[in-house]
DNA sequence: CTGATCAAGATTGTCGACAATATTTTCAGA
DNA sequence: TCTGAAAATATTGTCGACAATCTTGATCAG
């Protein structure tokens, strides 16, 4: 309605990003999804406050909001420290991702719009693409995932399973795996895995969405078990 | 091992209660489970710092902390309000819980001590005394109940499981019961319940776990539903 | 009298300084 | 040389003050 100064007045993209504290969360975030902090690493007050050029005060708040997300943990007068998860915590978020995502994808089924389902299969398209032409094949394994999950939490219309899912969980799926880089899952075979979950959907056969789903997620826990099974023996490997 | 002063070295019993910022926090949380800042209320940052007599700094991190628990929601420049559950989040908060708790107890009929177990009929006898006598009543009902359910969890062995239900979960369950005071959802039979479901994980038996846990959230959601059906309609109830 | 505009007040956001606690370094004694 | 304690240093925790923004109330045009 109004200008100021005869300068239009932006819409902010990310509704809260209006603070000091709110975007340097936003890149903490960022920085600790990309390994760019690693886990385990202490989290210098005054050396990331130097770094994002801001007071500590905004800074200890956003670190209170990663820690209130578990990204950080805190100990009283000695610090914050990126978390460091054990592989029995990451299986551990797979099974909680099986039980909660299979329930979304049942509700999915039910209470998404055509629309939405439509739009979703575009995205696979777009996927489908970046894999055959072998372009864009990290964006598909490292975000493009998640982001299909992500529509069919939103798909199921259930608040809470997207504020636990999105806000708590995927953060540190998307964490462990700059973390390990172990993206390399069978991209194709987990596009076709994708397709028959939309079909379902798209039939609202609730039942087989469900069974789908947690299929999908147990097949991507048994394949990380498989990778770090691999990787923990090999120090015996000369014996049989 | 070591002595300081001759003063034996405590432990403290709450293991994060050592800066201002966390018991404040704590503080915070039982004000609001216990509804002495309803949901909806605006929380005033002076307000708050000259009740509790600490500064700002403190009780805004403590704030940031419980915006991650989502127990407050915070719009920048305007100030943060006590969440208000709508009866559509709360049943959703419910299947939430039926999914989780189900996967808890299935987990727990497998990996629970039989100390935790015997710990765990113990306290169900201190709940049936209770509720024989008509004392502690209110114990039972408000807290006791979510007792039994976090030990659940907690046998579940799953830390993710515990994190996502003791720190997101069950604060707002606990809110929503001071807030309706709808605890009075039938003590016994929820008592006979409880008794069948450690019967369940006693005998090992995962799968009638896992069914009897997912009833029980489902009846007590049944009946949350029935309640508030019943505070909405009667403003008709004059034409049949 | 109603509505919009603008000023005054109050609240939130940010900062730098000081206090309390933890960590590291130094040094004396065995 | 090693051990242990004490001083020195660095980091976290807390506070009060100032700036930016929002809200409230008064003023004035219609």
């Amino acid at each position: 309605m109004s200008e100021k100064n005869g300068e239009l007045k932006v819409v902010p993209l990310e509704p809260e990003a209006r603070t000091l504290a709110d975007r340097v969360c936003r890149q903490i975030v960022t920085a600790i999804v990309k390994g760019e902090i690693p886990p385990g690493q202490k989290i210098s007050e005054p050396e990331l406050a130097r770094t994002y050029g801001i007071s500590r005060g905004p800074l200890r708040e956003a670190i209170r909001r990663l820690e209130g997300w578990r990204l950080v943990e805190r100990k009283a007068h000695v610090g914050a420290r990126v978390v460091q998860l054990s592989t029995r915590e990451l299986i551990e978020i797979y099974r909680v991702r099986e039980a909660l995502e299979g329930m979304a994808c049942r509700l999915a089924a039910k209470n998404m719009t055509d629309e939405e389902i439509e739009s979703l299969k575009n995205l696979l398209d777009e996927h489908e693409a970046s894999v055959d032409q072998r372009e864009g094949r990290s964006y598909f394994q490292k975000e493009g995932d998640l982001d299909f999950h992500y529509r069919i939490v939103q798909g199921s219309k259930n608040s809470k399973l997207l504020e636990l899912l999105g806000d708590d969980l995927y953060h540190l799926v998307r964490m462990y795996r700059y973390q390990f880089s172990v993206s390399s899952s069978r991209p194709k075979r987990a596009l076709k895995e994708h397709r028959q979950i939309i079909d379902a959907i798209e039939s609202r056969d609730e039942e087989l969405a469900e069974m789908l789903m947690r299929r999908h997620i147990s097949a991507a826990r048994r394949n990380i078990e498989a990778k770090l099974d691999a990787e923990t023996k090999p120090e015996g490997d000369k014996h049989g």
